[in-house]
DNA sequence: TTGCTTGCAAAGCATTTGCAAGAGC
DNA sequence: GCTCTTGCAAATGCTTTGCAAGCAA
């Protein structure tokens, strides 16, 4: 259960105080986050940040496999540090909000050797979508 | 095996040659269209369509569930007609290339009550990513 | 007729980039 | 010291929107 910080370091990551303010904004748990959340907690921290910065880092990030990016139709990038705990996700299409799940029979998923039209596979992504609570109570038909 | 033209049709869908254009357009197998291919090739028809109206249309589309939006980072959406035959995604990450594809074991696939966090579940989306054999040739070690 | 559609151009938004100044190692 | 990182601001690219004119039903 190492930090995400403490994985950083050993990967000989240069460190900056910007860096390390992102880093740990996201170091939480199940946390889903927008590039303007990340910023605005890390100006917390290191209030000159710049916002390309934060996406500089969230894209290296993202690159070295510790953060994962969830896109979500209408909304900015959600960052998800989650990584290591394989998990997929479930999408209200009325608000946007994401949760972490572990879907029953995802190890039995797999692609026939005369569908992967000579792909090199490496990942497969299992996405939920459905109506939240709060969505569903206050009547949300709204698709956007 | 009615065509998209028809279901529009019958769905009270008013036309105009601009719509019927786009919808055309769409109306093959396993096509995967930007919303640029779109207008150009609905322009050989309709040389004075704006691309403003190619995205409401698509967008209608979408919203009545008869064309799916795929979203690859990086790129632009890509819109695909073939709905009714449920299938999933395989996506290049190194060129955004995409197929699809009909997983096996996706019909066991499910969540746990525990983990739906109360949603409505209406939708299951499966995205297998990799790399696909010409941007393997070319020794693709390109993220974007 | 009558309201839905269109085209145009401008706006919007998230994200990226160029470049010079500023740090990390 | 040398290279990588940062901030700023402008640019980018896709997509949406406001509005007046046009057209389907």
């Amino acid at each position: 259960v190492t930090s995400l910080l403490d994985r950083l370091r050993a990967q000989g990551w240069r460190l900056t105080p910007q860096r390390r303010a992102v880093a740990t904004i996201l170091d939480g748990e199940h946390v889903h986050l927008t590039a303007e959340q990340v910023l605005a907690g890390a100006r917390r921290v290191v209030p000159e940040l710049s916002q390309a910065t934060v996406y500089n880092t969230l894209n290296e990030l993202v690159a070295m496999g510790e953060v994962n990016e969830v896109r979500v139709k209408g909304t900015a990038s959600q960052y998800d540090p989650n990584v290591g705990d394989r998990h997929h996700h479930l999408v209200c299409h009325s608000c946007g909000m994401v949760y972490d799940v572990h879907p029953v029979g995802i190890d039995d998923l797999a692609l026939a050797r005369d569908e992967r039209h000579g792909f090199s596979l490496d990942e497969v992504e299992v996405t939920f979508r459905g109506i939240c609570s709060s969505c569903a109570e206050r009547g949300a038909a709204t698709r956007a």
